[in-house]
Formats: C-alpha cells, structure tokens, sequence
DNA sequence: ACCCGATATGAAATAAATCACATATCGACA
DNA sequence: TGTCGATATGTGATTTATTTCATATCGGGT
C-alpha cells in the first residue's frame, strides 16, 4: 500500500523542558538557553536579542528573575568602555546550560523512542 | 554531614508535554487530558468544568478546536432530555489519552533517570 | 406540546503578558 | 575629563488570553 502522506489533521509531539523553583516560576527553558548562548556568543544582552530579535527589556528581566530565582549570577555584566559595556556568562551558568542541554538530549532520545509506539496506539 | 534541606532556591525540573497540529497549535496536552477525564467520568461538561473550577466557554471551545484540528469528534455532544443534556468520549477520544498517558509516563521515567545526574551535574 | 438544563456561541469586560519608549547610570578609553 | 554605547529600570501602550455575561437552541421526558 502506498506510504501514508502527511496530512492537514497529522498530530505531532512537541514538550518543553525547563527548570523551575518552588514557586512554580520557571527559570531557564529554551528561550532563555537560546539568549544566554548568544551573550556567550556574542558577549553583549544587546547584541544577543539583535540577533534573535526580541526585546531587550524582557530578555533583561528574565535574566535578573532567573538570578534572583537561582540565587546566583547567571552573567557578568559591566559597563563603561569603549563598546558601552558587555555581559558574559558566568562558570555557573555554563554549567547550567551545559547539563540541560545533556537533559534535553536524553529527553529527545526517549520521546522519539517512545513515538513510533505513541502513533502505533493512536492508529487503533 | 548533613543532608542538604531544600531551599528557596532549589531547582526542579518541569516538562509538558502535548500533542500539536503542523501549524503549532496544541491539541492535547495536561489541561485537555483533565478536562477529557473528568467529562468521561461526570458525564457532561459542565459538571466536569465544575468539578475542575475552569470556564466552560474556554474548555469548550478548546475541545472544539482540539477535534477542528485532529479533523475527529473527540466527545459525543447531546442536547436535550430531562438532564439537558450530555458529553461522552468517542473511543478515538478514549485511545488518544490511553497512548497520551502512556507517553507521559514513559517520560516521567525517563526524566526521573535523567534528573539526577543532572543535579549532579549541575553541582559542579 | 411544554419544560428543563446542557450544549452552543457571540461579544464585552478583565486580566496577563509583552512591547515600546524614555531616561538614568556607569566606566574604559581616547 | 568628556564621550560613547551597553547596562539598568520605570512606565504607559499594545497585544493576547481568559473570564463573564447574555442568549439561542435542542430534544428526551413528563
């Protein structure tokens, strides 16, 4: 029989995965992954959310309520200088970035582990 | 030495997960699999809105979007009767949050695994 | 044939999240 | 020491999501 094409009504998987505190308050997901990657790449807040194209205010007060939440400091930040100042992550923070990356790779392995069985019981 | 007690600023790690259209749109995620539970088991949706303290106009027209995008009836809506009226899950409906559920709780497993090593990690 | 209560749905009111803008501050460097 | 550009932060505007309210419809049971 033919190979079933994808149609219109097709469902997909999708999960996020993201730290919290107590509060229920999320801390890092994948937004806040993706702007700290691109300070460490880029070495400014400012120059980070050109490239991604979002607001500075947010990605600012996200960074400072993941920190208050943490308890420590995700990035250096210093002003002055001739480039207006920079922002840099600290050892912490790579760490942290560099273990959920580990997670959300495991956690892909199992989703696509478990979704072939997923569309399998769907189909009944 | 002692064992670390739990602190404001403790970590916890949190994943949805659901079911989406190729737009993006969610269909089923934890909201919807209540919800779908708790009409099969009161039998209508307004009293599984009730029981569940949520807004019928929301739930239903988030159930009516979930079947527009699955292109299947998810409940079987009657008026009428004595009782005014009445919800039931079709057994597409009832298949769907079985394969939903055993999906969540594969995940839940294999975060678990995940989560402490990623707390190891994230020591360091 | 009439009632009752749940389904069905629009529309206005509220609330929550995000954006846009304005403005202050800091400090390495020329 | 004056300049420049990024950090820092308040606030009002806008957008998006959710709630509330109002009202129509349906149909089995009495």
């Amino acid at each position: 029989m033919k190979p079933p094409r994808s149609s219109r009504n097709d469902v997909f998987l999708k999960y996020k995965l993201w730290l919290s505190a107590v509060s229920g308050e999320g801390i890092i997901g994948e937004g806040q992954y993706k702007l700290l990657k691109t300070i460490e790449k880029k070495g400014s807040l400012k120059a980070a959310v050109e490239e991604l194209g979002t607001s500075y205010r947010k990605s600012w007060g996200d960074i400072k309520k993941a920190e208050e939440l943490l308890g420590y400091e995700l990035t250096e930040k210093h002003r002055g200088g001739k480039d207006g100042g920079k922002s840099e992550l600290t050892s912490k923070a790579k760490n942290l970035l560099e273990a959920y990356d580990a997670l959300h790779k495991k956690m892909d392995n199992a989703i696509e582990e478990a979704y072939d069985e997923f569309k399998e019981q769907i189909k009944g």
